[in-house]
DNA sequence: CCCATTTCATTTAACCTTAAACTATTTAAT
DNA sequence: ATTAAATAGTTTAAGGTTAAATGAAATGGG
């Protein structure tokens, strides 16, 4: 078939863009990890409240979905985002097992300043690709990441 | 020079990017997950275990440097290899100050069965990309992961 | 209506991760 | 040789992360 030898390569190129690409994650993150926590706040926490900024009030089930994190793992960020004032928990009169998470006046203004840096901060980590490079690595991982909440 | 506009087109695409180099890296990280907990290895034990058996003994030092943790990190996940009898530590006989660290008959054994299995489940979450797409990624995330240079 | 099932959120245990402070050792400058 | 600086590893505190078990509310079939 000559698929055997084509695929022993595949394997190794796998293996090869798995590794480059965790390391772009981690190195990526490293980067942008003083722009957001300069201001006390983590990077789980900022992406949390960057959605809320961007997409209103959404529930801890919604939120979920979108960063692809477990139900714990929700609960434990908006706790401590409540616990600094910035986000609040409304009962959803609809479904009362539901908790609707908006930000309040305090977060908004925080993360509309930290969102600016942020990007910037991203801007420079991305220096070594040029805007072809961008939008082909972004059409590579979206098909990619495509097979959990393809929104 | 015009860049303020190319530039604009360029940020938006960056934010792009990068959501979906985040939301790829965690996708493939939770379909590959079960090939490597079933038995009983989380994922960061399994980076270290995997070093281990393609590069040899190496110090934690170095560890913390090819995964790209903190020094405190690497403690943490040797002392609980070491607990499970997977690895051990030597005083570096050049180095009073450096662990070696080397694979343990049992660990050796366990890391070659799981890797094989981890292969193949992340053949399986890349099946979405072509042999060319998957080469053309790992250029990409190679050139973001070194920030310049890169082939 | 009643009960089984599903769903949203929470809790818990175990581990991961970082920054910062610390110990022990090595290296380098005087 | 003495001492200051740098380096390898450890500890601690705070938070992130998951899976699994639980509670509370909604849903659906009889």
């Amino acid at each position: 078939m000559g698929t055997q030898y084509s695929g022993d390569y595949k394997r190794v190129a796998i293996l090869d863009a798995w590794i480059k690409l965790s390391r772009a994650g981690i190195t990526v993150t490293q980067k942008i990890r003083p722009s957001v926590e300069k201001s006390n706040l983590t990077m789980a926490q900022f992406g949390v409240l960057e959605m809320l900024l961007h997409l209103g009030p959404l529930s801890q089930k919604v939120i979920g979905l979108k960063i692809l994190r477990s139900p714990g793992n929700v609960v434990m960020v908006i706790d401590n985002l409540v616990r600094d004032g910035l986000v609040r928990r409304n009962v959803n009169p609809h479904d009362r097992r539901s908790h609707i998470v908006e930000l309040l006046p305090i977060g908004r203004s925080l993360i509309e300043k930290v969102f600016e840096k942020h990007v910037q901060a991203l801007e420079q980590a991305f220096e070594a690709l040029n805007s072809a490079e961008v939008r082909v690595l972004g059409r590579l991982c979206k098909k990619l990441g495509l097979g959990i909440d393809a929104t």
